[in-house]
DNA sequence: CCCTGATTCGC
DNA sequence: GCGAATCAGG
């Protein structure tokens, strides 16, 4: 893949945003965040919002002049993306399937826990049901250890996949596994 | 270990 | 110009 005009405003327009190397290169495709961080820097887009990291290389190479750190011109661009990272909600799990709190990605997720509880009134008493919040990975960016469940419209560009710890076993995170397989022969479990 | 951006340097 | 390798840091 080459830098295009047009891949170069993509890469303009999502740096901007805030995205990271890797999360921009996994949207353009066929680049490693490498290429967009290499690509940054020619560009001298460095520094955004507020660049971590400036500290001069020490071992086999002079420190740079380090002109770098401070942007001029800085118009009121969007404040960094908030971007939900790896957060969980705890709930405790409701007696009665009542759940209604809605905290923007968590309402799909929720659904999902009012619809198991009525489904399955006679399962674990009471655990805490740890609700991950996606990570808003695409698929490039998904590791064999990211949960690898989808979320939203495929043909939308917001379409991502939950992206939490999945461990080695699963494809998914322990949330998404027990939607994913739920106990059908098992279901009879004395208790 | 996961991730981040920064820098170098052979191509 | 490009980006893998490498470095430094969270």
């Amino acid at each position: 893949m080459s830098w295009t005009d047009e891949r170069v405003e993509v890469l303009k327009k999502l740096w901007s945003e805030g995205l990271s190397a890797s999360q921009i290169a996994a949207q353009l495709g066929g680049v490693s965040r490498n290429a967009v961080i290499g690509k940054v820097h020619r560009l001298k887009l460095s520094g955004r919002g507020k660049t971590t990291t400036a500290a001069p290389r020490s071992k086999k190479v002079a420190p740079a002049p380090s002109v770098t750190a401070s942007a001029p011109p800085r118009p009121a661009t969007p404040p960094v993306t908030p971007a939900a990272t790896a957060a969980h909600i705890h709930v405790q799990a409701p007696v009665r399937p009542t759940v209604t709190k809605t905290v923007g990605a968590a309402a799909l997720q929720m659904e999902y826990v009012a619809d198991t509880a009525i489904a399955e009134p006679v399962m674990k008493p009471a655990s805490d049901v740890v609700i991950p919040i996606s990570r808003k990975l695409t698929l490039l960016q998904l590791t064999e250890r990211t949960c690898k469940w989808p979320l939203g419209d495929p043909l939308s560009e917001e379409f991502h996949f939950c992206g939490h710890e999945s461990g080695e076993s699963s494809p998914y995170c322990a949330y998404h596994a027990k939607l994913a397989y739920q106990p059908s022969s098992e279901r009879r479990r004395a208790r």
